[in-house]
RNA sequence: GCGCCCGUAGCUCAGCUGGAUAGAGCAUCCGCCUUCUAAGCGGACGGUCGCGCGUUCGACUCGCGCCGGGCGCACCA
């Protein structure tokens, strides 16, 4: 699709102006944004007052330069058909601002969203093919709230990638594999509550491993003799393999049960024991590289001394010396710990999918041992990591409204089955509240959509690497920056789309926006893809969220100020099709965040 | 001790590679339903951007040093 809104179609003039007047200037640093204050223009251009200091020119005299050669191309007959309603002005320092006019530019943007050309956001043109590792939780351990974080902002993550035209290859990393199984399997074979296990399955699996636990820690016997079952799992002992088998697919039934709920799909879910054959292997090989070395009985990766003290994650310094902290790969008793599986893993998703990126969508707390985990892996396949990047997008704690760490009164974490079904209940009393007279089912459905919805917004809409306080107040609040109130402002826009019946879309030609509250909304609606490529560059949904919340605020206005299916044409159609591109765009967005646009509420 | 993250309005938080008079929501106060769902809209109040230097035309943003909070520091993931 070729570029066809406004920000896009000027910077790529700027950047022509830019280059006849300065050529050879970094012109790919030049951005058409939105302007922060309307009042100066609805886009500005940035980093042109640092090009022209650069090159020891006046800023000011600079962007005249630019500005003029702007005004040259646009003599360009091919060019001129949206320069009519776009002016540009020269402001303080160099600054070069654009204001939007009504008259050539929105009639034909409107009509070729309304036709379905686009949705004021354009595809990849290099599409990329991008792994991404997220929500990744433990077998025979029950989800808890700590994994809304990684699944909400993976599967975010992944839908807008998609959206934007990506390959997206989504890997759930279930923690399968591990030292844990020692302590279950005895756990299993002691005292395990058969009735226990079909009523809950996983809470009697919790309770087995919490059994263990304590249990180890006052009776060495006991710890040895789960050593002594893993090593059996590991050697492939049948029995073992049985019941370890038998964990994880109760353990898969929960995980399909709240992924269903949340809507959350992944295209494959390899655990770690998926690695295990290739683990001894991966060891081997970088001994025999001599990437890695013995080490009190384990064998580690050291720093190679490539990187300033500072910045190797490989030396600490303690006390004011500089010390080896490496990264081990397999433990003094021959088993492999996580970096171990991380590196096969790295490289089986390289050779297997050949993609473009890889992130991780993990907890920030382990930002070291990924920084560890991508230095290594250069080191071993220096050709294999060039061609990919790979990224941590770490995230931040959930808290409590006490500051701490988001638990029951009673100090266990908080189960994600049980938020969610807090959630619907607590949103079905409010729906109940305020539409008493709809049928209990519909009330149900609404109570889900809001429900479950407002829990993965809220947890979205803070900057990722914040901790967050979690409010079952704020969340579930009709007004505000919530969940509700967009799948609100959506089912108006909606109502009155579905209200309105069919409309020509050829009025638009000759409808005029003039209405202050039509004119900021079809800009807003201009800005939709602006924002879904920022969310995909840097990982961070709370940019949609707040773009979102911003486009309901001006839909609001606009529907209070506007009337719409009592307006005469062509004023009809167009505010008809602004309804329609705005609920389509939230629906849109709503959907990249993973929530669902009811009809009704 | 070392490293990473954080400190912005009474509260919870935004602030995009440095940019124009620092924004939003909540709370508080004042208005608006005979008109497409008021789960709505408008307005008011509210900030030495933790503190201090520095870099520059310009710093919430970058650098250094303090103060305060959180997290992490081989054989758990």
């Amino acid at each position: 699709m070729s570029s066809s809104l406004p920000h896009s179609i000027l910077e790529q003039r700027i950047r022509l102006a830019v280059g006849q007047v300065l050529p050879g200037a970094n012109v790919d640093s030049i951005r058409v944004r939105p302007c922060p204050d309307p009042k100066h223009g609805d886009y500005q251009c940035s980093a042109l007052i640092g090009i022209a200091k650069q090159a020891g020119l006046n800023p000011r005299q600079f962007a005249q330069d630019v500005a003029a050669a702007y005004s040259g191309l646009l003599t360009e007959a091919s060019q001129r058909h949206i320069e009519t309603g776009i002016t540009l002005t020269i402001a303080g320092p160099g600054f070069l601002n654009f204001s939007l006019g009504s008259t050539a530019v929105f009639p034909a943007i409107l009509r070729s969203a309304i036709e379905g050309r686009h949705l004021f956001f354009e595809t990849a043109e290099k599409p990329r093919t991008i792994v991404i590792d997220f929500s990744s939780p433990n077998v025979a351990k029950p989800m808890h709230v700590g994994h809304i974080r990684s699944t909400a902002l993976g599967d975010c993550l992944a839908r807008t990638l998609r959206l934007l035209g990506h390959r997206v290859i989504t890997d759930n990393h279930l923690g399968d594999w591990g030292t844990q199984f020692g302590k279950l399997l005895v756990g299993w074979k002691t005292h395990l509550d058969r009735t226990a296990l079909e009523s809950d399955p996983i809470a009697e699996l919790e309770r087995l491993y919490r059994t263990e636990n304590t249990a180890g820690e006052t009776d060495p016997t006991r710890l040895e003799q789960a050593r002594q079952e893993l090593v059996k799992l590991q050697a492939g002992d049948a029995e073992n393999l049985g019941i370890w088998q038998e964990m994880i697919r109760l353990s898969q039934a929960q995980f399909d049960a709240i992924y269903g709920r949340l809507g959350v799909r992944f295209d494959h879910t390899l655990g770690e024991s998926f690695y295990n054959p290739q683990l001894s292997g991966v060891v081997a090989d970088l001994l025999a590289r001599g990437i890695a070395r013995d080490s009190e009985g384990a064998v580690a990766v050291f720093s190679d001394g490539s990187l300033p003290l500072k910045e190797d994650p490989f030396l600490v310094n303690r006390d004011g010396e500089w010390q080896a902290d490496p990264a081990l790969i397999r433990k003094s008793d021959g088993g492999y710990n996580y970096m171990t599986t991380d590196l096969a893993t790295l490289d089986y998703r390289i050779r297997t999918w050949s993609p473009d990126e890889i992130l991780y969508v993990v907890d920030d707390r382990q930002a070291p041992h990924f920084r560890k985990l991508f230095l290594a892996f250069g080191r071993w396949q220096s050709e294999a990591s060039r061609k990919v990047v790979v990224r941590h997008v770490g995230f931040g704690k959930i808290l409590g409204e006490d500051g701490k760490p988001f638990r029951t009164r009673a100090g266990d974490t908080i189960r994600l089955a049980e938020l969610l079904d807090e959630a619907e209940s607590r949103a079905l009393q409010l729906v109940t509240e305020k539409r008493p007279e709809l049928e209990e089912s519909a009330r149900q459905t609404i109570a889900r959509i809001v429900g479950l919805g407002s829990v993965k917004y809220q947890d979205l809409l803070p900057n990722r690497q914040s901790d967050y306080v979690f409010s079952w107040d704020k969340m579930l609040a009709l007004s505000g920056n919530t969940a509700p109130y967009l799948q609100y402002q959506y089912t108006r826009a909606f109502k009155v789309v579905r209200d309105g019946g069919a409309y020509d879309p050829a009025q638009l030609d000759s409808a005029v926006p003039s209405e202050p509250a039509e004119l900021a909304l079809i800009k807003h609606l201009l800005n939709f893809g602006l924002t879904l490529e920022a969310v995909g560059a840097e990982c961070r949904p709370n940019y949609l969220c707040n773009y979102l919340h911003e486009l309901a605020g001006h839909y609001s206005r606009f529907y209070e100020s506007c009337p719409v299916l009592k307006a005469a044409e062509p004023v009809r159609s167009l505010r008809l099709a602004l309804c329609d591109l705005t609920a389509r765009v939230l629906r849109t967005g709503l959907g990249v965040l993973g929530l669902e646009a009811p009809e009704q509420m």
